[in-house]
DNA sequence: ATGCATGAGAG
DNA sequence: TCTCATGCATA
């Protein structure tokens, strides 16, 4: 099981299949999180750090100290599932690169935070000893079609999604109809806009 | 790097 | 049904 592949090595040449599995799910519950607010007469404590500069400079770290390695996003969303840390498997390249670039909630970014500090721990520390070691490659074959939705349809989606967010059902039915797209494929692309507005970056006013 | 998609959990 | 974390496929 060897990956004999000299030529793979820098920061994103090589993210085709993975068989990646294992989610880090629910570190929190969305609707309701209650901290432990202060004890003393001090101001204000968070329970976790969120400290949103705290994040960004650590994903900044974490990137080039990763590339320092010469590690790839793919090989670190892998490589976490040797960690063995309950809970934590592996996770995918998208994954590692959204929290580099700071694309993902903020939750997400800090439940995330420690499992790659630990792995980075790891790696420089072997990094120092000895050498690294290939990982296995899988050769899947299945395949999966993406929609492409156009250009303009695309404009009209955001346009919808100016006036509403959150539109019904029908309304969502109504849209695809007028834009020929399946319903499920407005709908999806109605979530994934609400999505993208709780991400840590690109959020206020993009 | 990012678009569209899936599935788990909550309501 | 929605949100949220996450991933495959692709630009």
């Amino acid at each position: 099981m060897g990956a004999p592949d000299p030529s793979v090595m820098s920061a994103q040449v090589h993210q085709h299949h993975l068989q990646t599995m294992g989610h880090l799910h629910q570190a929190m519950s969305m609707g309701h999180h209650h901290s432990i607010s202060s004890h003393n007469g001090m101001t204000c404590m968070n329970d976790v750090e969120s400290d949103p500069r705290e994040l960004e400079a650590f994903a900044e770290r974490f990137k080039q100290r990763r590339i320092k390695l010469g590690v790839t996003q793919a090989d670190v969303g892998s490589a976490l599932a040797n960690l063995k840390i309950p809970g934590v498997g592996s996770l995918s390249q998208s994954t590692i690169c959204r929290f580099e670039s700071l694309t993902l909630s903020h939750n997400n970014m800090i439940a995330l935070k420690p499992v790659l500090q630990a792995w980075l721990e790891e790696a420089e520390a072997a990094y120092r000893e000895k050498n690294n070691k290939p990982d296995p490659f899988n050769g899947s074959e299945r395949k999966r079609k993406r929609t492409s939705i156009a250009a303009p349809e695309k404009r009209s989606l955001e346009a919808y999604f100016a006036i509403q967010p959150r539109p019904s059902s029908e309304k969502i039915a109504a849209i695809a109809e007028k834009l020929d797209l399946k319903k499920n494929v407005v709908r999806v692309w109605f979530c994934n806009q609400r999505q993208k507005q709780k991400r840590m970056k690109y959020s206020a006013v993009h």
